[in-house]
DNA sequence: ATGAAAGCGCTAACAT
DNA sequence: ATGTTAGCGCTTTCAT
């Protein structure tokens, strides 16, 4: 094992109190104590077990993060921020991927009840529906913050981006490039951001001079294959949609492909516009027009507030909700 | 706080070392007594704190992950084989960003010596000289696996990719295409990795019957505008290369970019390939031929090596390396 | 200013 | 089969 603060005592003929204190670098503790406990503890390089004193009601320096999926440019980026952030701060971050999956979501959450990590940070698995085991966690004093994916029921704070504003804007969007015909391909029905996206698309074509029974709400799923089949066959029918809104980025690449394999053109015969962050959105073919969410910034921010509740004895989080907004970013896929 | 081991003892008029052994299923508890706690147990929702049985030289069962970045489609894949393995195997993943900064990367690693981590999954940064950080884990009993960017000098286990073979067979490939003057962006000169690939290319080289003076290295950094400028230096040059090869994701998705600057036709002008496990590689423009790395199996076999030595007494990992193919993937972007 | 001692939640001898 | 006890490494009263 390491060197441990009982060492430390007796080699230096301290008892194992004092060493703490001069390490805590209490006042009751004499300046030339402390500098030989200080010159000491860097001579043998002793680090002090973090979960030792995390039993004593201290903390274990750990936070959570879980996510859908990594894979997707929108969670890398914001673990970036999260990252970025924890090690200023000196904590330290669990990463959990829950693949959209509520039964996986449940048991990793399950898991934070007993000291494992102080708080966490939560984008909601999409199929997530009971939500117990999120209240659970405020219950035992663990504060949460939820990002993109959030869980409104949930007292606390979550920070997001301007999803509905973002979908109208995209709609309009493509309105404005001449697109009569508009299909959004959505995710699952629960989540919060897509129904968000998906209303402002529908606020946007109800508001225009589209035929507002022509809106088309594509569902998707994680099951590339099956979406695949679904994106063919709409854009295989015969009126077929000239603009695309692609709600998270799987779907919008997948559309891109379909594109391809059918041999629509775009942005020619369809017009083509994604919810992404995406660094290399420009050197696709064609190059993407996105949405592209501040996911550094989000990641930052919900892990700052996190941070913030962490500092404090009470860690109880307020509710409120922060809105970091998008930006359209046009490109070739549109046209 | 939650309901600990104490609580239930009391609650169920038995010795905490009762429940304690009940818990865990010992042999010298009555199958009644069991069948009493497990039932309270999930009454009450218990869950021990992995911490405190962290102190009595159990393990923690967290891991840590040190990677230099997340933006690479490499890295997060491999994240992803990484945390798949552990959450069968009901460890936690910690994640640590090194930047490719060698200071970075010493603080995260030092702060593993005193019980925070089991085990740690290194790809070490780029610039990383000094490996006595890396060396003190072992003597700590931390066990490490390296996997990618390995750091050889450390008695073992890594994981690795056939990077010398597949520099090799890039530029064999690229010779095939009829390319005559092929340059390799290369990154800092201490990686393994980029040694292999780098390599593998001077002897496909010199074995052709192009000019072998004419090998070209261009050793790039993590600045991207410096970057851009050295390569479109490169492709500005009179006799510019007809062919480019990408050591890694970022220099190869550069090296687009100016080519785009300049307009110079990819894969007319000059033809590229590139090392990286972009998924959407097919949707560039042109699509990209690439070296694609196994990161998920990469990730997944360096997690079960760990796995495997956290599981025994003596953790130590002989030296070993395994090594996993990648495979070339022709795409449009090499004609 | 320093030290002794209790205790965080749990495990593991060692009793009984 | 169950209980008592010591102790993991640390913090924190409470003495001295």
């Amino acid at each position: 094992m390491s060197i441990t603060i009982k060492q430390i005592a007796k080699d230096l003929q301290l008892a194992i109190s004092t060493v703490s204190k001069a390490l805590r670098d209490s006042h009751e503790i004499s300046a030339a104590t402390k500098a030989r406990v200080f010159a000491y503890v860097s001579e043998v390089d002793y680090t002090p077990n973090p979960y030792a004193s995390s039993l004593k009601g201290r903390r274990s320096g750990n936070i959570a993060v879980v996510l859908p999926e990594v894979a997707d440019s929108f969670f890398s980026e914001a673990i970036n921020g999260i990252e970025k952030v924890a090690q200023e701060k000196g904590y330290h971050v669990m990463v959990y991927l829950t693949h959209d999956d509520a039964k996986k979501e449940q048991a990793i959450v399950r898991d934070f009840r007993n000291g494992r990590v102080d708080g966490a940070l939560i984008s909601i698995a999409s199929d997530s529906q009971d939500h117990r085991h999120l209240f659970d966690l405020s219950s035992r004093n663990i504060p949460v913050v939820f990002f993109d994916r959030i869980c409104a029921e949930v007292d606390t704070a979550s920070v997001v981006t301007n999803d509905y504003q973002c979908g109208y804007d995209a709609t309009q969007y493509l309105i404005s490039k001449g697109c009569k015909n508009i299909a959004f391909l959505s995710l699952f029905d629960d989540l919060q951001i897509i129904k968000n996206r998906r209303e402002g698309f529908r606020r946007a074509v109800l508001e225009s001079t589209l035929d507002a029974h022509k809106d088309m709400i594509l569902y998707l799923t994680n099951d590339e294959t099956k979406n695949k089949e679904k994106i063919s066959e709409l854009l295989s029918a015969k009126n077929r949609p000239d603009g695309i809104i692609g709600s998270v980025e799987k779907v919008t690449t997948q559309a891109y492909d379909v594109c391809n394999n059918l041999a629509i053109s775009i942005p020619n015969d369809i017009k083509i516009i994604g919810f992404s962050h995406l660094q290399i959105a420009h050197l696709l073919n064609p190059s993407l027009t996105t949405i592209t969410q501040p996911a550094f910034e989000m990641g930052k921010t919900a892990s700052t507030l996190l941070f913030k509740s962490l500092e404090k004895k009470n860690t109880a989080i307020a509710r409120e909700q922060i809105v970091i907004p998008s930006v359209l970013i046009p490109r070739g896929s549109t046209g």
